[in-house]
DNA sequence: GTCTATACACTGATAGAC
DNA sequence: GTCTATCAGTGTATAGAC
């Protein structure tokens, strides 16, 4: 029971991840999505941005789900952290790299141009950061060496997109869990 | 003695870097850089694809010095490397967190598109690292480190200009120097 | 709520005079 | 080498019938 305002949400998500912001034209989501432009602007008045807005909430709110269930599967924080990066890595390259880090590339965009864009990728960092630093609450560090985490796997994204390669991801993974062990 | 071609050049690396490749239009890239549209085609007969690929070679190498001659002003390879990321944060504070990461978000928006661009790129993401591999040899895991420090660092820029708060380096760079440490 | 047709600005790119 | 005028295509957004 896919509703017309969910399927444009997703097909969005799909397209921004993929593309980014500019890239991704209204004609292409409606196309794509098989659903007509007067409903766009029925359910999303605001236009590109607020539907934009709506489909990166709705993916930040799907990975925080996914961090919070991946990370309470293993006790020790610094193995369950290293397999969930691990895991990032093998499906960026399923992907054939072209997706991975559902809103990097919006923030990218936006951080100079939307300031409600921003705010909605700024909001949704601070939930997974804090997600991190709860599996670490036993660390004197927790909150910075979460701020690391979000920061190299974001940047690890980039390189493994970047040189069609997961080694980068790996590589942080290995790394972020030789921090947190000490 | 900047030459019409240089003019273009280095405004097209400003504005890539604050606004992306989709969203910097040649038509702003000529009137900023006062360069008429006809110089354009006869110095980039490729377009865009050519002037940003020229754009992201030329400043991906001024980086590259920059991080060479700083590495090498102080000797302990944690502390270089801790003031490199400092004085980042603070570059991208004082651009109103409207700039960093020069080729940061040309890399994902055309990772899935121009390959010429993604591996230009990539080759650019690999000279960085080498630099701070070298930095690092003394170090068993010296390879892997960099690609560490070259995540991190690109995904901070990403959280300081997303939050407009220069914390995420600093935090970045703390924990990269912890880890080096040992 | 759904759909089509269309307005209007702007994009990258080109032609041709100078 | 430089500059202007202009092309064809696409972008977001809207009007109005159903």
């Amino acid at each position: 029971m896919a509703t017309t305002r969910d399927q444009l949400i997703e097909k969005t998500c799909e397209l921004l991840e993929m593309q980014g912001y500019h890239a991704t034209g209204l004609n292409q989501i409606i196309k794509e999505s098989e659903t007509p432009k007067g409903s766009l602007y029925y359910h999303f008045p605001g236009g590109k941005e607020e539907l934009a807005i709506e489909a990166v909430s709705y993916v930040g709110r799907i990975v925080l789900n996914r961090i919070t269930e991946n990370l309470a599967e293993i006790d020790d924080p610094a193995e369950a952290i290293k397999m969930f990066i691990r895991n990032i890595a093998v499906n960026v390259e399923r992907s054939g790299y072209r997706a991975g880090g559902p809103i990097t590339t919006i923030a990218l965009e936006t951080a100079s141009g939307s300031d409600s864009l921003r705010e909605t990728c700024h909001r949704i960092y601070s939930e997974w950061q804090t997600a991190f630093a709860e599996k670490l609450s036993d660390h004197p560090r927790a909150e910075s060496i979460a701020t690391l985490i979000i920061a190299s796997i974001e940047g690890g994204v980039i390189l493994c997109r970047t040189s069609r390669s997961r080694t980068p991801l790996e590589r942080v993974a290995d790394e972020v869990a030789a921090l947190i062990a000490g």
